[in-house]
DNA sequence: CTTTCTGCAAACTCTTTGCACTCGT
DNA sequence: ACGAGTGCAAAGAGTTTGCAGAAAG
């Protein structure tokens, strides 16, 4: 929410604090909320704060040196896989996982283009159930898969 | 966030304020927010107050009578359009507009199923800059495009 | 009449921000 | 030393919820 203008050159000081933020994001395959993020850099930073976390999640996604993922309510989540990939979202648990980018058909914006759209980017997302939540139906259900 | 079982059976009473919420967000072209929305009742039921309005959306979407759109940061937004389809987000001025569903190559979730997933529905969004944005390319524009 | 819904306001969650101090560079 | 970064705590948005009274079925 700034006026980065292309955004991505700047780097800003290389301070414990980003390090660690950045090495937490990077590290994780399951795309941790702020809080998450926070409580992880916590176990090799204990006094950072949640707010300079989410200063630097922020700085970090504007970097593009991590990704912002939004999926459905409840948090922002953060992503260290930068490579254009796809998402899963089981409805039952709430997990995420990671999916190669569409093994084929990379969505078609060429009538976008030609409507006048600049398209820079797309999300795709598939929602459903994963398999570890297919099992226990019963319709109050609510385990965890992770 | 609820334990509705398989949703979209349960009705509810039919107050005018469960309606006129509907109204609004059916006629509504521009996937407005909670607030938006509860502006737009308020010409018709004046007193009715902005908790009623999002008991009333989650009721209406937890039902199938609208859609709840999840689209980068800030609130929540609601559609009342039904169909399939998909969306594009100008980067520039944060307007949304609807697509028709993919002209074709609809998203293949066939490599998850075979995985063991269960997809029961997929998002697909492009994002860039819509055509009354690109003109105005000044580093610091943020006009208006609705 | 019974049950659900509404209005109001307080509570909550998530995120941002002002300020004084610290630490890269 | 200078200025960007940090911790803390308070402030802000957006959304949810408890309760007493209103209204739908």
């Amino acid at each position: 929410m700034d006026s980065a203008p292309p955004a991505a050159i700047m780097q800003g000081r290389r301070t414990r604090q980003v390090e660690a933020t950045y090495d937490v994001v990077r590290a994780a395959r399951d795309h941790p909320t702020a809080e998450q993020v926070h409580a992880r850099v916590r176990r090799r930073i204990p006094q950072i704060s949640l707010g300079t976390v989410y200063r630097n999640l922020q700085k970090l996604a504007s970097a593009g040196r991590i990704r912002v993922v939004e999926l459905g309510p409840g948090s922002t989540r953060f992503d260290g896989m930068l490579e254009t990939h796809e998402h899963f979202v089981c409805e039952a648990c709430g997990g995420i996982t990671d999916l190669p980018a569409s093994s084929r058909t990379p969505p078609n914006p060429a009538g976008l283009r030609r409507a006048g759209f600049a398209v820079t980017r797309h999300a795709l997302t598939f929602y459903g159930r994963c398999p570890e939540c297919q099992g226990m139906e019963s319709p109050g259900a609510r385990r965890a898969c992770r």
